[in-house]
DNA sequence: CTGAAAGCGCTTACAG
DNA sequence: CTGAAAGCGCTTACAG
């Protein structure tokens, strides 16, 4: 039927010959209505193109079944890939995700938690985020639930869901080590965050078993270019590495392409190791070697973390883990008969 | 201050000792209020910590200021970066992003209109997804603003923003044929697309024009795989192309690994030619020949287009047409002497 | 099972 | 410039 504006509970109501209130029970899950009167009342909702505005409810029940996203980095297939899937699951929970881009200027997200609280959002979830304690003090204040995906901040009693990045940089020493490799090097993806200093921190820990130091280990600041230049000081150096490992997938390719164009060849000359295993780590040109950061089981493990806060308010804050395999592509020389199952 | 839930204006209107009318008064630009009072107000806003109540707003306005955004196929780069740019020129305009992600499945995008509605969406925009006439009319009804990103959809009455998809098919066939290619083949990101269609219709229209016409035109359907098997089956054909245009970037980097994994070198026995020129294609692996489509201006026309449409419902849809120049790299075989500025 | 009424947190005429 | 009041479109006790 063609109606003009919006069209609301009043004007079923009328149409349907119910109250306003009859109307609304029908769109209530569990609210009690006989069937006729449902049935009138949905017949006259299929005429008119009736929705119950979400707005309204929200502002009735105190829930607006809305989740802030906050996200960066979109040019590192990770996120893309992990916001997608974020985001149907958020759907089919039926929720809806209100997005925001943010850069890593201080105070950013202070300035986005404004605008988030104002849409009186019921969680939120930071991807690659840092969070000030000021944002933290803040979001406990007004009780709103908060999730941290892909970062973890020790001490703030926030939620957080990461992959086992001590762990993960200990099995790369180990791949490593166990591939003969013996001059490492390291370029982190930013040792100010909690996932840079745990990989670099396994890193050394993993190295260390073997009797081994990492040669060198350079912040990346994820970004392409940070990365590329640091892995050529790496090699231009005296005693150049045998390996890299790079902090992430996305800088990884960075460093490939540069290794690539100085002359040097992946795996033969040099091995170089991500993490992440974004979909492109996958393709003929990299097929890179690299940690496998499950965003399937990271991204359920964030939602259920965040809807059980939201349900439970008093809930204490919990901080998941979950292990990451390593998938061994040709980037890297392969330990002869295999590594053993510790990986 | 720390406050247990939700502040609202009559608790600063208390603080202050004013009414709640004043209060929002100083939120509401242009409203006229008495400097001591604005004072006053702000003061106490502050030290509760008061943020206004978007959700309460909009009903009153009747304006959410959410647009909802509706994606697809975030593992092609050259959605991400959309994205971003889009979340980020609607941020700067005082608007947020409501994110949906959509299948192309019959049917998705009707489902979530009724989502959309709603949350009292103020405009929408979707990126490449098919729209239907039910769609269309819904929107019509409601009055609500739809833009389509990245797709056009002649005859529908919808806004659309694209590139120049059929000057674009038209440059690449010319580039192609300068560059001395004579058996040049096309895979379509999918014919049932006006991009699709577009694009291939540009390159036979180019071709013609040399007295040539397309060797084969396959759909790749947006798929990686889709396309590198259409490309190795145009190599193992008969007459194998001495040119690939790929639809788009995405399929081509795909066309590009599977080339290379059957023994062919990209460009001396083959040329391969993108469309989008996503960042990725800058990259060394790959080094893609493309068409760039502007994202910037893209998003800039997309979200003027729709602020316009929002500003003045009665304003008839438009669509615009972003030119997109060809990126030289090195895919494919350059003409000798470069190109003329026709491209 | 159903309707009348209160109320969520705001904005906006309307008087003063 | 300011306050009291109406009202946006709903949900939810409360009676009946």
């Amino acid at each position: 039927m063609s109606t003009t504006g919006r069209v609301t509970a009043q004007d079923v109501a009328r149409l349907a010959g119910v109250s306003q209130s009859a109307v609304s029970r029908v769109f209530t899950p569990g609210a009690s209505v006989a069937p006729a009167t449902s049935a009138k009342v949905q017949a006259a909702a299929q005429t008119l193109g009736y929705r119950p505005n979400s707005l309204a409810r929200a502002m009735i029940t105190g829930k607006s079944r809305i989740i802030g996203l906050v996200v960066a980095y979109l040019e590192n297939q990770f996120y893309p890939v992990a916001i997608e899937r974020l985001s149907n699951t958020l759907q089919a929970r039926g929720y809806h995700v209100l997005l925001f881009m943010a850069s890593n200027a201080a105070g950013e997200m202070e300035r986005l938690l404004g605008e988030l609280l104002a849409y009186q959002v019921d969680g939120i979830i930071t991807a690659s985020v840092a969070i000030s304690n000021d944002v933290t003090q803040r979001c406990a204040d007004v009780g709103i639930p908060l999730v941290m995906f892909n970062r973890g901040q020790p001490g703030s009693g926030l939620s957080s869901v990461t992959s086992a990045n001590l762990l993960g940089g200990r099995k790369v020493a180990r791949f490593l080590v166990a591939g003969g490799h013996r001059r490492i090097a390291h370029i982190s993806v930013w040792q100010g965050a909690s996932t840079g200093r745990d990989r670099a921190q396994g890193l050394t820990d993993g190295l260390a078993e073997a009797g081994l130091a990492p040669l060198a280990t350079l912040d990346g600041m994820f970004d392409r270019d940070t990365a590329a230049r640091a892995a050529q000081t790496l090699v231009e150096a005296a005693t150049p590495p045998d390996a890299i490992f790079v902090g992430n997938d996305h800088m990884a390719f960075a460093v490939i392409d540069r290794l690539r164009a100085m002359g040097w060849r992946v795996p033969q000359d040099i091995s170089v190791v991500g993490y992440d295993d974004v979909p492109m780590a996958a393709w003929g040109a990299y097929d890179l070697t690299t940690m496998r950061q499950p965003v399937g089981r990271m991204v359920d493990a964030t939602v259920e973390t965040l809807l059980a806060q939201i349900a439970d308010p008093h809930r204490a804050a919990q901080s998941v883990e979950i292990d990451a395999p390593l998938i061994q592509r040709s980037s890297a020389r392969q330990p002869e008969g295999g590594v053993d199952a510790g990986l």
